[in-house]
DNA sequence: CACCAGGCAAGTA
DNA sequence: TACTTGCATGGT
């Protein structure tokens, strides 16, 4: 048992207190925003979410039969907009195949085989898939960032250059798995990582860990 | 101007 | 296994 991991998370907790994620209106929307916010700033996921809301094209079925050109336009914000139009095609198939665009049987699912599954979707790799399982669906996966990397490491709990299944098994295993304590961890991990530690941008003096 | 942001896949060796 | 590169907008 590593009583740092529970340390640093009681620390984060009393400086910056709940994060309420993730930021969403719906169970949907998270899915798309963890898809939009591969490798970029939550602020332009934004912009090209609120898109979709006023296109009124924001759920499963509608993004379904949504041309994939006209999808690349309105996710334009976020960058990456053609891949991130190819990523949500591939993923909405997958979620009709295999679960008829429902979010209650896909939940039913193991969670463990689902995370398999997730993976097997082209454009969905370890850290979207553990977004779905845990912003969406409620299911205790610790989601590992770059920011969860820099920081930790900083902190000489792994290197930044350890797996993303490595960084994981130092949460998982010494955290009780509890969804709600991933969800906040993680969000606080996050809260850090953009007021203090930026990359190329150390503030450690005044870091609340320190 | 340079650099970064809640990654991932595909290619190379 | 371990690099490298393409993808792209918008803020600092």
């Amino acid at each position: 048992m590593n009583k740092k991991i529970g340390l640093i998370y009681r620390k984060l907790y009393q400086h910056f207190g709940q994060q309420h994620w993730w930021p969403a209106e719906s169970v949907f929307e998270v899915m798309v925003g963890a898809i939009l916010t591969q490798n970029t700033s939550w602020q332009n996921v934004t912009k090209a979410i609120d898109n979709l809301k006023r296109a009124k094209v924001l759920t499963a079925r509608k993004l379904l039969n949504l041309p994939q050109k006209r999808l690349a336009t309105l996710v334009n914000p976020a960058g990456y907009y053609n891949i991130k139009a190819k990523r949500l095609k591939n993923w909405l198939n997958f979620f009709f195949k295999f679960y008829q665009g429902s979010i209650k049987k896909m939940s039913r699912k193991n969670t463990a085989l689902l995370r398999q599954e997730l993976l097997s979707v082209n454009g969905i790799g370890p850290e979207t898939a553990d977004s779905i399982l845990l912003y969406a669906l409620n299911k205790p996966v610790f989601v590992i960032d770059a920011y969860t990397k820099r920081i930790l490491s900083r902190h000489n709990m792994f290197k930044e250059t350890d797996s993303y299944d490595t960084a994981q098994r130092i949460f998982m295993s010494n955290l009780d798995k509890d969804a709600k304590l991933f969800n906040e961890y993680h969000a606080l991990l996050v809260k850090l990582g953009k007021d203090y530690c930026r990359k190329n941008k150390p503030r450690c003096a005044m870091c609340p860990l320190k």
